[in-house]
RNA sequence: GGCUAGGUGGCAGAGUGGUUAUGCAGCGGCCUGCAAAGCCGUGUACGCCGGUUCGAUUCCGACCCUAGCCUCCA
């Protein structure tokens, strides 16, 4: 499987996210029934990080590295998982110049004015993947056209660097690939010329998909370059587009620092890969509170590694997920697992549909944190005092003192910790006061 | 304008040619000293108009509306 990274001159933003997330959870049900090799490449040569590098004076080999560092640790947070390989543009260069050389030798690409254009007009197959025709492209073309090209719609392969830029010695002089045949390029060294699966995101299927694929199948004489594409939908801000003018671009690297990374994950999986996903408050707010309910199913309750090695999900989480990746489905079937612990009574059925329960996290990415702790982590009452009146309440309620106990009660929901009196004793969450 | 995807109950969001999605919210009940959590029960939901059918939210057609792409933003 191979999917379109991220570009490195900034931090990802929510919409980079969910890619990274839906498809992580892709490669990890792809994993339980097939070798997964899973290629995720890293754009570390384009015009913006250029730009970023001017903008800032710092050198460019540190702003892709301060952000590749960034994008992990942020989607790590998140729960995606490493891929097999994380093929890095600049190091492949030699790989992109033997690809473009080959195009030019049969035919599908020519040389102009110190760039190295793709011919579009020679792929009688071009637009099949976004089920586009030329001759429509063209009357609805409103870009300029650069005086180079043969046709408007023929794209870079290579275009040349001026010597304060990124540059590597061609055929065609010192100069830079363009951003498609990286990919092209990556994808056949590491993966062959036929992949499995290509994925990314909607907005990438015209031209950076189109123009990949027709890359990669005139070099490898007409070998089909995936078997199999997935583009997750668009994400939406309150109903708004996201973009940089109207100020509402949310950085993962910010959102880490105010909600949990499973709240997030949640959130992100809480639709259907394919279709499009609005982020609001009330995303993460419904997102927290399904794991409230995930969590308050398995806590407290004691688990050998043993038996949590053992366990596997409910069959009808596996048959959601294989279904085209039905998430919303595959939780449908978690929450109803989730019923069946709070309603078992018997110790060893707790014990084993508690086991299930944290193998559907393990695959989905959820229950990673302590139960305990997800409900009782930071908050303005520290648990030492919580405590402390706790047992101050008991006492009251043991003199059947319920006056006290009840003003005990309330002070602590005036700082934000509701109390549940169970059989073996008082829990207590942090809520939103 | 062209292409693509979609319009499901108060909200989010699956799915299906005839029978409960699921989560949150609401209502009734159980449990509880009272709560909370949990459990049980509870909703004439499928954009509009036609067509096919014994029967359509599900298939077909038209229409309305929304979003994305066509501008190297996932």
């Amino acid at each position: 499987m191979y999917l379109c990274g991220p570009t490195v001159y900034n931090y990802a933003h929510i919409g980079n996210a969910r890619p990274a997330v839906v498809f992580d959870l892709l490669a990890r049900v792809l994993k339980r029934r097939y070798k997964l090799r899973f290629a995720r490449n890293i754009t570390d040569v384009d015009d913006k990080i250029n730009q970023a590098s001017i903008d800032t004076g710092k050198p460019i080999n540190e702003i892709t590295a301060q952000y590749i560092k960034a994008y992990n640790d942020d989607m790590g947070v998140l729960g995606v998982q490493r891929p097999t390989i994380e093929p890095r543009a600049t190091e492949h260069i030699p790989e992109m110049i033997a690809m473009i050389q080959t195009l030019i030798d049969k035919g599908y690409a020519y040389e102009a004015d110190g760039h190295v254009l793709f011919d579009v007009e020679k792929d009688s197959e071009y637009g099949s993947l976004s089920r586009r025709n030329l001759r429509e492209m063209i009357a609805g073309s409103r870009v300029e056209v650069a005086p180079y090209k043969r046709a408007p719609q023929d794209f870079v392969l290579w275009k040349p660097s001026s010597p304060e830029l990124p540059g590597w010695d061609s055929p065609w002089g010192r100069g830079r690939p363009g951003w498609h045949i990286e990919c092209s390029a990556m994808a056949e060294k590491h993966l062959g010329e036929t992949i499995d699966i290509h994925a990314g995101g909607q907005d990438l299927v015209f031209p950076h998909h189109e123009n990949e694929m027709a890359q990669s199948t005139c070099a490898h004489d007409g070998a089909p370059f995936a078997n199999y594409w997935l583009h997750n939908g668009f994400l939406s801000i309150n109903q708004e587009k996201m973009s940089k003018s109207l100020g509402n671009v949310l950085l993962v690297h910010d959102l880490v620092k105010l909600f949990p990374g499973e709240v997030i994950r949640l959130a992100l999986l809480s639709a259907h890969y394919r279709q499009p996903l609005d982020w609001s408050d009330e995303t993460l707010r419904s997102a927290r509170e399904k794991l409230d309910r995930l969590y308050g199913a398995v806590r407290g309750i004691e688990l050998s590694e043993a038996a949590l090695a053992a366990a596997e999900p409910p069959d009808a989480v596996i048959e959601a997920l294989e279904d085209d990746l039905n998430t919303p489905r595959a939780m449908a079937a978690f929450f109803e697992l989730a019923r069946e612990l709070n309603k078992a009574e018997d110790d060893a059925e707790r014990q084993r549909l508690a086991a299930q329960m944290y193998a559907t996290g393990r695959l989905l990415g959820f229950l990673s944190e302590d139960a305990d702790a997800w409900f009782t982590g930071d908050g303005d009452m520290p648990a030492e005092e919580i405590e402390s009146l706790l047992e101050e309440r008991r006492r009251a309620r043991a003199d059947k003192d319920f006056a006290k106990a009840d003003e005990i009660r309330d002070r602590l929901a005036g700082s934000g910790v509701q109390i549940e009196d169970g059989a073996g004793g008082t829990i207590w969450r942090r809520v939103e006061s």
